[in-house]
DNA sequence: GAGCACTGC
């Protein structure tokens, strides 16, 4: 058995534990750099807790939930103690902690919810935010609060922990703390550069350009694993098989001289291909973690997993494309646009670190080093891509209204903000005056987007259907797509087969009540994985909807919301003509009340189908009041159905179903290169017009949103909301009403202004990657 | 006819 004691020692962490804790006595902030390997996680915690008896509790708070659990076991077993005694950890579904826990690892979500609860954090008496170089949302939040924190509570201590060198803005902002280095653990790197590449020429061919690179690497370098950076799984399937189709050429020549000489390490002329990206099933995903059989060389086509969530050992050279497919959430038309650009030298450096963890490695880049020199230092924090709904809620909550003036260590756009603040005003979350209302404090308590809890709280008070909605929106919380889609490589029949299982289980309304024919039957079932994988159905998002589920009950007790079931109504069918009758009635759940529901969290994601057409226009409700609004710059961008949307015509061949749409509603629209809608149903107009959210349309102009008395005229508030991007005759053709004009004319007004939004969309993404 | 990565009382 390994002395677990002896091997602390031997940590980088470990000669500098007097230090460390004289300076944690000595100052309230203090930011702490260590490389992988360094132990600072593990030991620096366990330090604080023998060290210093006067210290009640240790919260430590980490980006991933996998991390939480693994670091808390580790710990737990160096302190000699069962997990969840005096060591455990926190995350969503899993509490493994107790009254006696002092060393609580949790994930960073549950600390801001915690923080939520009690903004004073009595329990801790150190908080450790850790990993914070990845600048994560819920840690740039929780680095706002924690500085207030500090102001009314002036003893607790606050670390933070990162891996990066350049975290003089983490001290700027800790009132210019001490920082504290540990050397790290790793090996070196040689890094190459592609020199005659030029990143922006790359774009178009890295591809090929990185497979050709490992296959060079495979060839002439000694063994060890390589593992090549691309941006997503249609990049990662076509490099697999590229791959493979050289090693095949390469088997093939065996015999020949030529090639037997371009082998320097004739013990792994042999590949084992491997794809990586977070959806795969788990099962295919465990083979890249075993170590290659011997004479085997082991070359993983990954994204983005690798360069943070996973560590996949012997990993020796490192291919960089310099790619990555990033979010990035454009408020002005609401929609999230996941565009490939290049990487920034933060992440080109870490992904050349993956090289380096068991022994010395290589990084090929396949950029110039000028290229290099040329990227941003930075990624973008993810707060200043991402729509800031839930967060501006959950400060609202804690009474901090003024959010514009809320201190970020980086401060997301105005323009991010006053969204948030619209949309949140336009759901009932806060009043005229910015302040958070009973509904939003009700819709806070979700761990849900306000969007979805709105229709949550609206669903038991309303329409009485709770029990249904709850269903429903705890597999949209998710995003997994509901049914799995074969790879055509899997041929024509099997393709067809799983056409022929959707058909059976889609909804002639469309996703929302699609997911609850799936739901049932799968109950029905026994929640079977067989019957899943039968079915072209993803299980796990099911089961995770299950936890869900189950989760948001408890909550709907807390908040004393009833659970109602959905009235039945009788349907006639027109069953088959047995005995000459061909009707029959069936009892089937309404889905009016269920459909209504969702639409008064949503019903500014309305949009209406050109005749003939398979493209959707947005709808903006205050067309109606003949006055332009802020959320009406999108009111032109062309809207396309995914294709595993319920309503997609992949469902009906014949088409029957796709010629009846007219209105619809949908969850989600994330722009690739076109605009592509989620959770799409079917609904009718008079619901959007006659909902009550509608009516806060019209109150929105006069509304001090931010909350911050007088500062801002209402004249300077239309500035800001007014969306000066925008061309003018989009905003003007905005404001007329879509009755007017022929149907070409409006098709083709609708072409031009696609064509517009979307170059807007890529610039104002790409732009905003310049600015920071 | 389409799927970067995380997360939540």
């Amino acid at each position: 058995m390994p002395d677990l004691a002896q091997d602390r020692m031997l940590l980088p962490t470990y000669e500098f534990k007097q230090d460390l804790i004289d300076a944690i006595r000595e100052h309230a902030f203090l930011v702490i750099i260590g490389e992988t390997g360094s132990g600072k996680t593990t030991q620096i915690p366990q330090y604080i807790l023998e060290e210093m008896p006067e210290i009640k509790k240790i919260g430590v708070t980490q980006p991933r939930r996998i991390a939480a659990i693994t670091v808390s076991k580790r710990v737990s077993e160096e302190q000699v103690t069962s997990l969840g005694k005096e060591v455990g950890y926190t995350i969503r579904f899993d509490d493994r902690t107790s009254s006696t826990t002092r060393l609580k690892y949790m994930t960073d979500g549950i600390l801001l919810r915690e923080a939520v609860q009690d903004p004073m954090l009595n329990q801790y008496s150190v908080v450790i935010v850790d990993e914070a170089h990845e600048r994560t949302l819920e840690t740039d939040v929780l680095f706002g609060l924690l500085k207030q924190t500090h102001r009314l509570r002036p003893d607790l201590k606050i670390l933070v922990m990162s891996a990066t060198l350049d975290v003089e803005k983490f001290s700027d902002f800790f009132d210019e703390c001490p920082i504290f280095e540990i050397p790290g653990r790793t090996f070196p790197v040689q890094i190459v550069h592609h020199q005659s590449m030029k990143i922006q020429s790359l774009k178009s061919n890295f591809v090929s350009t990185a497979v050709e690179t490992a296959f060079y690497i495979h060839t002439t370098e000694k063994s060890g694993d390589i593992l090549v950076f691309l941006t997503g799984q249609a990049d990662i399937e076509r490099a697999c098989q590229e791959f493979g189709d050289k090693c095949k050429e390469l088997n093939y020549s065996r015999d020949v001289k030529y090639y037997e000489a371009e082998y320097r390490d004739d013990d792994v002329r042999d590949v084992a291909i491997y794809p990586l990206y977070a959806s795969l099933e788990t099962m295919e995903q465990r083979a890249v973690f075993e170590p290659a059989r011997p004479g085997k060389r082991k070359v993983v086509f990954a994204t983005n997993v690798a360069q943070t969530s996973v560590t996949i050992p012997g990993i020796k050279y490192v291919v960089d494309s310099g790619f990555v497919k990033e979010k990035s959430y454009d408020p002005n038309t609401g929609m999230d646009a996941l565009l490939v650009t290049s990487i920034s030298q933060a992440a080109a450096t870490q992904r050349a670190g993956r090289a380096g963890r068991t022994a010395p490695g290589k990084a090929y880049r396949l950029y110039s080093s000028d290229s290099y020199d040329h990227m941003p230092p930075d990624t973008v924090p993810e707060i200043q891509r991402s729509s800031l709904l839930s967060t501006v809620l959950a400060l609202k909550r804690m009474n901090i209204v003024d959010i514009l003036h809320f201190e970020f260590i980086d401060k997301p756009d105005e323009t991010l903000v006053m969204k948030a603040l619209t949309q949140l005003f336009l759901l009932g979350a806060i009043d005229h005056n910015g302040v958070i209302t009973d509904l939003g404090k009700q819709m806070n308590s979700f761990p849900l987007s306000p969007y979805l809890s709105r229709v949550i709280v609206s669903s038991a008070i309303e329409h009485e259907c709770s029990e249904e909605v709850l269903t429903i929106a705890s597999v949209l919380a998710g995003d997994h797509d509901l049914f799995r889609a074969p790879s055509p490589r899997q041929g024509e029949d099997v393709v067809a087969e799983a056409e022929k299982c959707k058909l059976k289980l889609a909804h002639h309304t469309g996703d929302h009540m699609t997911v609850l024919n799936v739901w049932r039957t799968w109950r029905d079932n026994d929640e079977s994985k067989r019957w899943s994988r039968d079915n072209w159905v993803n299980h796990k998002a099911l089961v995770t909807a299950k936890s869900v589920r189950s989760q948001l009950i408890d909550i709907m007790k807390d908040l004393k919301l009833p659970l109602v079931r959905a009235r039945r109504i009788e349907i006639e069918k027109s069953g088959r003509k047995k005995d000459g009758r061909s009707r029959e009635t069936v009892r089937e759940v309404d889905a009016v009340p269920i459909l209504k529901s969702f639409l008064t969290g949503y019903y500014t994601n309305v949009a209406n189908k050109a005749t003939g057409r398979s493209v959707f226009s947005h709808y903006s409700p205050d067309q109606h009041f003949g006055e332009k609004t802020s959320h009406s710059s999108s009111a032109l961008v062309a809207l396309h159905l995914h294709p595993l949307c319920a309503l997609s015509d992949m469902f009906d061949r014949n088409k029957t179903k796709y010629s009846q749409i007219d209105w619809v509603m949908y969850m989600q629209v994330t722009y690739t290169n076109k605009a592509v809608m989620k959770g799409v149903s079917k609904i009718l107009l008079d619901w959007v017009r006659s909902g009550k959210g509608h009516e806060r349309i019209r109150q929105l102009a006069s509304a001090n949103l931010n909350g911050e008395s007088a500062k801002i005229t209402s004249k300077k508030r239309k500035q800001l909301l007014a969306d000066d991007s925008t061309p003018a005759s989009s905003a003007e053709s905005s404001d007329t009403d879509a009755g007017t004009g022929t149907d070409a004319e409006l098709e083709e007004d609708r072409k031009r202004l696609r064509k517009l939004e979307i170059d807007k969309i890529r610039e104002r993404a790409l732009a905003r990657r310049n600015l920071n």
